[in-house]
DNA sequence: TTGTATGCGTTATCAT
DNA sequence: ATGATAACGCATACAA
């Protein structure tokens, strides 16, 4: 069933029929009617690849996903989907790892695919080695690129995210204006957000005349960052003697190993030991008590992702930066 | 560029561009590499659209998946895309929500787009009153289905699954065993998968000769099924003077609010109250004490969903329907 | 082994 | 307002 088919139907043109389709002003009422009904009744349904060979779109998106079942990119994943497809819009779905190898292929396929443009899901797409991310300005020549929480000056590139430095600056002075002395960060990455993010950190020791103590920096490489992991290396430190009266963690999930540690040890919760979170997963609502976290503004930045892509491929002059700010919400795993 | 500009620069027709393409054995070695030499210096790659016009296919699988952002979905997205991807079929994804309609928007939307095949994901597919299962037999007339977690007796469905019935049997029986009286039952969910745990708990209590009291069983609204409801929930239960010793949830996080409850009053898990979840999810791991789970297999599900796809579109006879056995992992939430 | 010609199902341009 | 026809870029049956 084709457009031919429709037409021969109804006693009209293809042209015709096409115009019916899509709803062009120049066919008169009684036409309209008879082709509808001939559509109506055949079940006739436009064939889309034809659809975006003539057009050179089929209004897909591309996301590229590091890691679906994260819990944070997951929940982005189901906003940025949603909004896409309320603007009538497909996603295609690419969880490419995070080798640097992996995405870049992630982004070939999608180009292949002739997707309008692409989401870049967290700010692990931006390689320290500055010429590891010459695929995307290759690709931002074609497609309009998208980063969620991610901050890379280039042509046709977009960036939405939240202030991270400040969140985690904040997270810390507010630890230790509740009279933390010692507090220990733990992170999973190095790259642009955890760069951030470790920088509010050493500014808020600043902010508050504490010194830094390399010692109270705990990295999780990516495959260590659970929560036994996190538990039993805390277990270590106490052995080896290091004090800390508070836990800020890149990621809520590293934040609940911390309190496995003082469920371990017998530590009270805030009381001995504070604890701070970051992304205010539903996680934080699991733990006994539940976890005070930083609020990053997920669907806010995903809200804007959709809204940048579709004015950029409106042809519309966009803003290549935006920057929300994060909120953090305390619970009782920190003192007031 | 396309496939023209590639065939006058290298001096043959298109058919020859073509057939180096798809790497026809009917090219000569001299010219196949002459061809070869201008795409990859031009970066020529083959339009997707015109190549899906022509073969009525873009390799491409749509995914219906009633919510991302939820966790054992989101794990199933992530290894259904893997295992697509690795064979060279793209994922379409649909976050459909849970609503019938929303659900046949979804399937009309994916067979607009002439998706190769479509999974459904999660036993909220199937309606009880069968004639709203239509939308379901009538798109299986031109595309295969799969349904993840659910079954369904239709010409052109395939279904994956779990036993739900036998591993929840076993979980409640494991409960009578180790000297729970009287077992709470939580549950989220009157589809096919929920009706057949709800059969498991029940055929559990007529094995070990136990009545059923109605009072001991909970059901949760979909939008009521957060940590925080349920612990109130249980909460207020006490105040009434239920009584129970043990809780059996059909979802993790439903076992994590009956955590929250004994927290709350103090109850000692597994010595007073025993808990036991289903999905074993990563939650598990974030409680204290850590909880005990079914593993329903969720990987070996997706990994034969797959495998069952790429069959089905080789032709190839297919088992209509394949079942999995669960799991129980335990862990301190119960007694041994 | 290679080339020619045609079909795939639309949209868009130009007549009428 | 409507119709004829040319793109869109590829795969392939058939011819050479």
């Amino acid at each position: 069933m084709n457009i031919y088919d429709i037409s021969k139907r109804a006693g009209v043109s293809i042209a015709t029929v096409s115009r019916v389709l899509n709803n062009s002003p120049h066919v008169s009422p009684a036409t309209r009617e008879k082709v509808m009904a001939v559509i109506d009744d055949s079940g006739y349904v436009p064939n889309a690849f034809a659809r975006g060979l003539g057009l050179n779109t089929m209004k897909t998106i591309g996301l590229l996903c590091p890691d679906a079942s994260d819990p944070y990119l997951a929940q982005a994943l189901a906003y940025l989907e949603n909004a896409f497809r309320s603007r009538n819009y497909d996603c295609l779905l690419s969880c490419t790892g995070k080798s640097l190898d992996a995405r870049i292929a992630g982004v070939e396929l999608l180009k292949t695919r002739h997707v309008d443009g692409m989401v870049l899901m967290g700010s692990s797409f931006i390689e320290n080695d500055d010429r590891d991310n010459d695929y995307m300005r290759q690709a931002a020549k074609h497609i309009p690129l998208i980063l969620l929480n991610g901050s890379f000056p280039c042509e046709h590139v977009y960036c939405v995210l939240c202030d991270d430095q400040r969140a985690t600056m904040e997270a810390a002075q507010h630890l230790l204006d509740t009279g933390c002395k010692r507090i220990l960060y733990l992170y999973h990455s190095n790259n642009y957000s955890g760069k951030k993010k470790l920088a509010g950190y050493r500014a808020a020791l600043e902010s508050r005349g504490v010194e830094l103590d390399e010692e109270l920096l705990c990295y999780f490489e990516d495959d260590k960052r659970n929560v036994q992991t996190v538990r039993d290396h805390l277990l270590e430190l106490d052995k080896q003697g290091v004090k800390f009266d508070a836990v800020l963690a890149s990621e809520d999930s590293l934040a609940i190993g911390a309190m496995k540690y003082a469920r371990a040890t017998g530590k009270n919760i805030p009381g001995e030991l504070s604890v701070v979170g970051f992304n205010n997963s539903a996680y934080c609502l699991f733990t006994e008590p539940e976890l005070t976290s930083v609020d990053n503004k997920l669907k806010a930045i995903c809200d804007h992702i959709v809204e940048t892509m579709m004015g950029v491929l409106d042809g519309k002059e966009m803003p290549q930066k935006t920057v929300f700010t994060a909120e953090m919400v305390l619970r009782d795993s920190t003192r007031r």
